[in-house]
DNA sequence: GATGAATGAGAGTTCATTCAT
DNA sequence: GATGAATGAACTCTCATTCAT
């Protein structure tokens, strides 16, 4: 593995173990067998660093999020395999998941990379879209129902994150039919 | 107005503007007129600062949530009322709705004050426990159904706050909808 | 008992448990229960409260050591009569001696207090010049013999404070006995 | 010479020149032409660093003292070469030795690094104790007996290094003299 | 005389960043 | 490309001192 991906490895790690603003240089400079000069061979400061860890834990979010996504199938298949995916990206991924839902909003990422092309928010804007349209979804700003939705999937790994009860099948399902049941008409 | 409620007052202003991790004390002084020692006078230290903050943030919002809250009223009124309290809280305060929301579980904030008694949490929990007792809440973990509405609430109101949608009466409305037909029978 | 005594007594007291640089004004104020101004009213600062504190523990060995002296008496029983009052000033008020002994050469205290009128000093001064005139004392500058003379009891006690030995009878005996014989002839 | 050792060697004499309390890391950075960082860079902080020169110094002062001794010599020539040794080393190394001499009980100084193995010392006490089997010194606690030596000798330099008196070949005599006599039978 | 809230210069320390090797 | 000694701006925090009451 190349010195970069040690860094960015390291960096990740560090940062869900003891938070973004606890992170310093000289903690994954020592961790990653790494140069304190060697970081800024590859990156051009802390913030850029990080914001490359974000970039890559969000593309690799992204593309769990499409697996298996068909546009031709039924859409509550297509709902709810998007859904399925996140929370198993959440499960299986943790630190990556983590990191994006605490930090997305904090200042040291930038908008742009925050706001990066995003295909599964796209897909699930059609979904929407499509569903109003035939009538099985309500009728609202479709951004307040991904919203709604999305919060619903936030909230249920959060609780699952920090102990308050297991996430099996049984939530699972649960938490799915509570975002669907919450946006049909 | 006292220096101390000077300081917290800036410092409110601070963290909403730029963020926690950069406020310092410097600026703190400079825009509350205070001197560097003052604060130390008041507050053990930032963090002690910080936690009070949060504190009076929280006890503000406990209030504000459990405004006209009557338990002898129908469940649904009580539901509806709590979740709409919520709401307005993060309209009329967002400053301090915003820094409750983003640094709860900041290593920052203490976990006995993040965990400090919520009569507003115990008030919704036992909604949701009676509500499955008269059969017109589902069957789930209590937790996790309490998990799905404030992550609705949650979502909503940040997709607003970042003007994403206007938050009107109608969307009010059908976000509380979403939020009871997420968990209910 | 005055505030201004209070103030003193409890310096002194901190001085011995903490030491000199790690006395501030709060600590004083608290435990001596008086206002932080107070201490500016008698008097002019830190330095001037310590080098008071000094001078009276000065005046107050300086008194002790002469007690019960009489010029008329035989040369050894003064030269005893002296050392002896030392040591006891060191064992009965061991806080003065302490600060005495510890701080009499720290920047704090000034020259000119340090450099104060000091009887007992000048009758041991006389005693060696005596005795070297009755051919006693063996010849040297006076100082060094002075020096001598006072090295010796102020190891001893401080071997003593730290537990090394006890101070008995027999330990001043020999530590007395070891004195004279260093500076007879 | 090393970065480390300029800031040893300002550090020392800075203490030298201004007493522990007043030297300052701004003072110490720019005498000895470094960036405030890299004090840090060497020692944990202004603890360690004056440990480290107290224990520098207590070593060189340690060699000293054991220069030319010879545990086979006679026991008078091994007691006047050590505190021979010490004179000389207080003449030769005024710094180091008045450090040593003023600062070994101040709280900075770790009790760890003050009760450092001491050859000299160890050295010292061996000769008192064969000149007691030797019957040569008199009966009495060793540690008392070290003490009354020790007194002496550092009583004698204290005078000297305040122009009390000058410090030559006679004094010197005198005072080892003294130290004798204070011991033997 | 007594008070204590307010002060601010200055302390030790952290840490991203530079640059000669 | 890789290094790490050196840097210094910026931070939190301490504490003697002031002054209006």
């Amino acid at each position: 593995m190349s010195k970069r991906d040690d860094i960015m490895n390291t960096t990740l790690d560090l940062i869900d173990e003891e938070g973004l603003q606890s992170v310093t240089f000289a903690k994954i400079m020592k961790r990653a067998n790494v140069g304190s000069g060697t970081i800024f061979n590859y990156f051009g400061g802390k913030e850029e660093l990080v914001n490359e860890v974000y970039r890559k834990a969000r593309i690799h979010m992204g593309a769990c999020m499409l697996e298996g996504y068909d546009p031709e199938t039924e859409l509550y298949e297509r709902f709810k395999g998007i859904q399925l995916n996140r929370l198993r990206f959440a499960i299986d991924f943790p630190k990556e998941y983590r990191f994006i839902d605490s930090y997305s909003y904090s200042p040291y990422i930038s908008p742009d990379i925050r706001n990066m092309e995003d295909d599964s928010r796209e897909a699930m804007e059609s979904i929407i879209t499509d569903g109003q349209k035939q009538g099985i979804i309500r009728e609202m700003n479709v951004m307040l129902c991904h919203q709604i939705i999305h919060g619903i999937i936030t909230a249920v790994v959060r609780g699952y994150q920090i102990n308050k009860y297991p996430l099996n099948e049984l939530q699972v399902h649960q938490s799915l039919e509570a975002c669907w049941k919450a946006i049909k008409v």
